[in-house]
DNA sequence: CAATCATATGCCCATATAGGAATGCGTCAA
DNA sequence: TTGACGCATTCCTATATGGGCATATGATTG
């Protein structure tokens, strides 16, 4: 099989370069499809399909502004994704010491045999 | 085509659900493949294709402990991901409420019009 | 209604997996 | 050296895209 449909997922959706690039676009605010296919240098239907699975996800809403389509940004999806990382912070700056660890895996393995 | 390589890219790494569970699992010590397989319920190949993919791209290290290969957490490379969405955190705080209930009356002025 | 602009979809293709099974390979112990 | 164990690879399959194109769908205006 192939990777779980990147529709729903927030991590899935934020994978492809292309959308996080649409997402930090979409901060300075609202912007047609056709913006957003320009401003990124590809193709309207493109810009479509990865602002779908945005919005598919949540991390983008939309609303009807006469013939337009307006993409907004909602970030509040990327929250649990900066909490998730987050959760390793203290292990970023750890010194790796490899031999603590391979200890606690010692006991670790006693206590549980 | 479909996506990049998730071999190049941390985003990609972590976008697989069961990655996400190994590199969790990993905070609690190092761990030798057959663990980690056991510990996720997957089988040996899967566990070591999934820590071949998150080696790749930095986020594990592997060393030899006699016939077994422990693997370890290397998290720093979730910094730029943390780092990443934290650009979005002043957005995430937004009120979306303020925004929902004009777009809902916006619709329904044009539904009465 | 027709013409037109803005988007969304459907199709087709090439690629990248994830998963399962079988197997290759390296290491250690007897 | 042989056998057992732990792990990595390879092969095969079904699926999920991402991109380009052509076209359908919607909405606006005359």
């Amino acid at each position: 099989m192939a990777r779980a449909a990147t529709t729903s997922d927030v991590f899935n959706a934020i994978a492809e370069p292309q959308r996080r690039e649409i997402l930090v676009l979409l901060r300075a605010g609202e912007r047609p499809v056709t913006e957003v296919a320009r401003e990124l240098r590809i193709t309207q239907p493109g810009a479509s399909k990865h602002l779908r699975v945005l919005r598919e996800v949540g991390l983008v809403r939309d609303r009807k502004a006469g013939k337009q389509r307006l993409y907004g940004l909602d970030a509040r999806g990327l929250r649990p994704v900066h909490e998730w990382t987050g959760g390793f912070e203290q292990y970023w700056n750890e010194s790796f010491d490899r031999l603590d660890a391979y200890v606690q895996d010692l006991n670790r393995r006693e206590e549980n045999d």
